[in-house]
DNA sequence: CATTAGATGCATTTCATATGAATGTATAGA
DNA sequence: TCTATACATTCATATGAAATGCATCTAATG
């Protein structure tokens, strides 16, 4: 049981963002980041921009920040989004459906593994700021949005 | 995110044995039961019975059994057995692995997932015997649990 | 010893996913 | 206005894991 890339990169992506603030950047940056494919990535993005978890300016200077703060995006909702909604398997055509007991039981398991993800938002998996602007290589002068406080504090580990 | 379609037969292959007791169940008869590849199956049962989940019995009248009640089964050991114990996301190669919170979270619900599977055993999915008796064509003199009869009722095809 | 059924390795096919290419649309700046 | 840049959209292609098929081996039964 593997998390798609899909939704693995759409995770990325939103690090990313939630690292650089309120600054833009561009998807061909991202990949570049990632070492991912450029094309694949604008999908991504595009279902990110869709579902309202992103936004994205067009033309020269454009790229994407985040709709809301990180502090207000639910992992939950993301893996949601990103993985569809649909369940663990595929039970149309099976002979022993209407008597099988293993749809309900993976159904309460799922539910189980989202809850954990409710209970994280964004900025959880993306606290520690200092080193994540490093490895992006975010000139720390453009700290992120909101006041900047002490670096040190970000560190969770 | 999907259960594969290993861990889909397998479990099926599971509750079928669980259905029969202790009749031998040849492999050709459950592949047929499900209209999947003999092939394929073969090699699924190969993984559960090296993991002792069921027993095999070669030669003619052979076939396979549960290795012990459906009761003292854990779905959870099964998923683990079939879905393999890697996480959910590879983060080799990733640039900020270093500094993402990802993993921990996600390996947290993925725990969450595998506790709710913990909690019910093969009896559990497998509880309408008398339903899934009938869908596997079993006749109900063959009590689920004890001897055989008529051996003419081994004949798949 | 012939038949049945599981064990195993290898080749092939299938299909979702990922990638690539081409074109359209929007914005900024010279 | 013109050009460069960057997201939007569609279609085509490549890739790799999963599934399937085939051949051969081992084991058990009558």
């Amino acid at each position: 049981m593997k998390l798609s890339h899909h939704s693995d990169y759409a995770l990325r992506t939103m690090i990313q963002l939630a690292t650089s603030g309120d600054e833009l950047v561009s998807i061909r940056h991202i990949a570049q980041t990632y070492g991912i494919s450029h094309n694949h990535l604008m999908k991504i993005v595009q279902g990110l921009g869709r579902a309202g978890f992103i936004e994205t300016v067009r033309g020269r200077h454009g790229g994407l920040r985040l709709a809301r703060p990180a502090s207000e995006i639910s992992l939950g909702a993301l893996v949601r989004h990103t993985e569809g909604e649909n369940g663990l398997v595929d039970c149309t055509g099976c002979l022993i459906a209407p008597a099988c007991g293993l749809p309900s039981v993976l159904a309460e398991a799922m539910q189980a593994f989202l809850a954990v993800l409710d209970g994280y938002r964004l900025s959880d998996v993306a606290s520690r700021s200092h080193m994540l602007r490093a490895l992006f290589d975010i000139p720390t002068s453009a700290a992120p949005s909101q006041h900047a406080l002490d670096p040190a504090q970000c560190h969770t580990n």
